[in-house]
DNA sequence: CGGCCCTAATTT
DNA sequence: AAATTAGGGCCG
């Protein structure tokens, strides 16, 4: 459900790990998404954040390096975060591989998106199994940074959706790669521009007349 | 405070 | 060289 249909044309390494699925994109060295359910009780399960970020061997060199980060200015931000994955210890340890981490603005990845991740577990928790998707979104004449030239993504998205009630919802995000103002709730959009951004079709195993309606729909407010 | 990171120093 | 420890900054 919660695997996308990749943009075409677009370098793709899919790899899955024990928590996510993830499409690497070689060129870039970072993620083009990544895909992962986080179940009720996933989201429940707590304990010591443990691990630390590596190369992904599975991918050789054309994996990011730690050195490419050092001193560059960004911190490197989790796609699928260490907190999405505690009920594992070696889904934790997957989620420092380099293949799911971006160059991410320290503010923006302690301040709003960490405060989406958090308000996502508190979903999951609360109404079950929620598809969270995320990545970034790549501008041309995008910025690298260290010898790989590891890509800095221009804005990173995050769409979601989930089951309530028997019905279909979702909810889209989009943050520029800077330190944002507000809360989360100031960045929503539809996953129909998402998809215009990124090229990327997402929930495609929903009912196409559903997929349609409500990815079209701002559901801004509406949780 | 706990969570997202960073760097430097120290140990092995 | 690699692992561990100690300390720092920022966010909500």
């Amino acid at each position: 459900m919660e695997i996308p249909v990749t943009a075409t044309g677009v370098p793709s390494a899919v790899l899955v790990r024990t928590g996510y699925t993830v499409s690497y994109n070689p060129d870039w060295r970072i993620p083009n998404w990544v895909a992962y359910e986080l179940t009720r009780s996933e989201a429940s399960a707590h304990g010591k954040r443990e691990g630390g970020f590596e190369p992904d061997p599975e991918v050789g060199r054309s994996s990011a390096e730690n050195n490419d980060y050092k001193g560059s200015g960004y911190s490197r931000g989790h796609m699928a975060p260490v907190g999405d994955m505690k009920w594992s210890r070696k889904a934790m340890r997957e989620s420092f591989l380099l293949t799911n981490i971006c160059p991410q603005d320290f503010d923006l990845n302690a301040g709003v998106w960490e405060d989406l991740e958090s308000a996502l577990r508190s979903r999951a928790r609360k109404y079950g199994s929620i598809y969270i998707v995320c990545g970034p979104v790549v501008d041309s004449g995008y910025k690298t940074i260290g010898r790989k030239r590891v890509c800095v993504p221009g804005r990173f998205f995050k769409v979601v959706c989930w089951q309530e009630r028997g019905d279909w919802r979702c909810k889209a995000f989009v943050f520029p790669n800077r330190k944002c103002g507000g809360t989360f709730h100031d960045y929503s959009t539809t996953v129909d521009q998402v998809e215009s951004l990124t090229g990327h079709d997402f929930f495609h195993l929903l009912p196409d007349d559903v997929e349609h309606r409500i990815e079209a729909a701002d559901t801004q407010g509406r949780w």
